[in-house]
DNA sequence: CGAAATCTTGACATGCGTCAAACGTGGTGG
DNA sequence: CCACCACGTTTGACGCATGTCAAGATTTCG
C-alpha cells in the first residue's frame, strides 16, 4: 500500500470556551526550521505545508499536511522544518509538558500517535520520489493525495510546490498534468485545483 | 546541512551478564514490514538495511543502519520496514510494554530519542533523493555514511543496495563511482569498500 | 575448482531539464 | 472600478544524462 493512514480525526484535547481559535492566514508560518520546540500543532482546518531551504539555497518541500495531522516533532530539540500555511489554517497547539502527562495516561497504541503524521509523511515522500518517471510520480502524488482527503479534489497546492515536492521541474508537473488530463483520469477547472475522475486509471498509470 | 545527527552513541539499558548476545548473520532477517511489533532494536554493530517491496514487486531501500541506531518504531502497530543484516548483526531488543513504562517515565525527550532514528534516516533518504544528477546524489550518499561512521569506510555495501537506495540502475551507481575514483574523492580497494580520500571534494560535488 | 552473483563497460534511445517566450490570473493601488 | 504589474502556468525547441539492453570481467561462495 501506498498511501498511509494518517487519517483519522484527532481527538482534541479539551479547550476553554471562551478560547479564540489559534488560526494562520495563507503565507503564514507555523513554526520554524531549526527553532527550538516548544509545542506540538494539531491541524483542524486548511492545509500546511513543510518547507526546508537547502544549503544552495534550493527549496525542498517535505509533506503536505491537512485537518488531523500532528506536526512539530522535535529531532535533537528543534524543529524539522519550516510550516507555512497554504490556506487559511485553523489548529490546536499542545506544549510539550502537557503531551508528556497526554502520555503516561493513555495506552501504548497512543504513544506513537504522536509520531505518526510525520513518520507517515517521510515514509510516502520516499516512496514517491523512488518512483522513476515524472508521469508515474505525480499519478501517484494525486492517487496518494485523492485517499488522504477521502475523494475530495486536490485544492490550493500550487504547482510549483508539487514539483519542489517531487523534485521535478513546473514545466514537467505542467506536461505531466496535461497528459493526465487528456487521458480523461483527471479534470481541472483551475490551475490550482485537481479533481480525480478516473481513480483507478490514476493508479494504473502510478505503477511503474 | 545535510547531514543529521543519529550518529551519537547510544545508553543501552544493563543486560544481564549471564545473557547470551542476540546476534543475526549476514542475510538472516530481524522483522518484517507489516509484521506486529513486539519489540524494538537497538543495533550494537554491524549493518543492517531496510527494506520495503513495492505492489509492483520492486524493492525499495530505506536506509542502513549502524551500531547506535533505533529501529522498528510501530506505525498503526506494525513494523514499517523488514530489517535485513548486511554483515553479522549483534544487538539488544526492548520489548514494546518495557519501553512504553520507559517512555513514560522518562518523558517526551524519551519518546523523541526512540524514534530519532528513523525519523533521521527517512529525512536524509528524502533529501538524497531530491538532489537530481547521479553523481550529486552518489556523493550526497557517501558524505552522508562518511560523518554517520565518523570517518570510517564505507564497506559491505553493494552497489546494489546502493542503487535501490538512491532510486538509480547499478549501471549508473557503478558509473558514478569510476567518475568519483577518477576525480580522487574516493578510493575503492575493493568492490564493496569505499574509503573516502577527499571529504571537502566529496562534499563540493554533492551540491546542485 | 566451478557456478552464480555482482560488477564493469559499451552502444543506443528517450525522457526530462534547460532556456525562452507568451498567456492567464490574482492582487494592489490609483 | 479599472489598469497595471507580478507571479504562476503553458507551450515549444533542443541537448544531455540516465535508463535499457547486451556482453564480458571479476568476485564470492559452496
Amino acid at each position: 500500500m501506498l498511501v498511509h493512514s494518517v487519517s483519522n480525526c484527532p481527538i482534541l484535547p479539551p479547550l476553554p470556551a471562551v478560547a479564540v481559535q489559534p488560526h494562520a492566514k495563507a503565507g503564514e508560518t507555523l513554526f520554524w526550521e531549526g527553532e527550538e520546540t516548544d509545542c506540538l500543532y494539531h491541524l483542524q482546518s486548511g492545509i500546511v505545508r513543510g518547507v526546508r531551504y537547502t544549503e544552495e539555497g534550493e527549496r525542498n518541500i517535505v509533506g503536505f499536511y491537512f485537518a488531523g495531522d500532528r506536526i512539530g516533532v522535535p529531532v535533537g530539540g528543534t524543529y524539522r522544518f519550516t510550516a507555512e500555511a497554504i490556506t487559511v489554517v485553523t489548529y490546536a497547539t499542545v506544549r510539550l509538558n502537557v503531551l508528556a502527562d497526554d502520555i503516561r495516561s493513555g495506552g501504548t497504541a497512543r504513544l506513537f500517535e504522536t509520531v505518526q503524521t510525520e513518520l507517515g509523511a517521510d515514509e510516502v515522500h520516499s516512496q514517491l520520489l523512488c518512483r522513476q518517471g515524472a508521469l508515474q510520480r505525480m499519478c501517484a502524488f494525486a492517487a496518494c493525495l485523492y485517499r488522504r482527503l477521502n475523494g475530495a479534489a486536490i485544492e490550493a497546492i500550487a504547482q510549483v510546490d508539487i514539483a519542489d515536492y517531487l523534485a521535478l521541474t513546473p514545466e514537467t508537473v505542467c506536461r505531466s498534468l496535461k497528459k493526465m488530463r487528456d487521458s480523461g483520469v483527471i479534470a481541472m477547472p483551475r490551475h490550482d485545483r485537481i479533481e480525480v475522475v478516473n481513480p483507478a486509471a490514476l493508479t494504473a498509470m502510478s505503477l511503474q
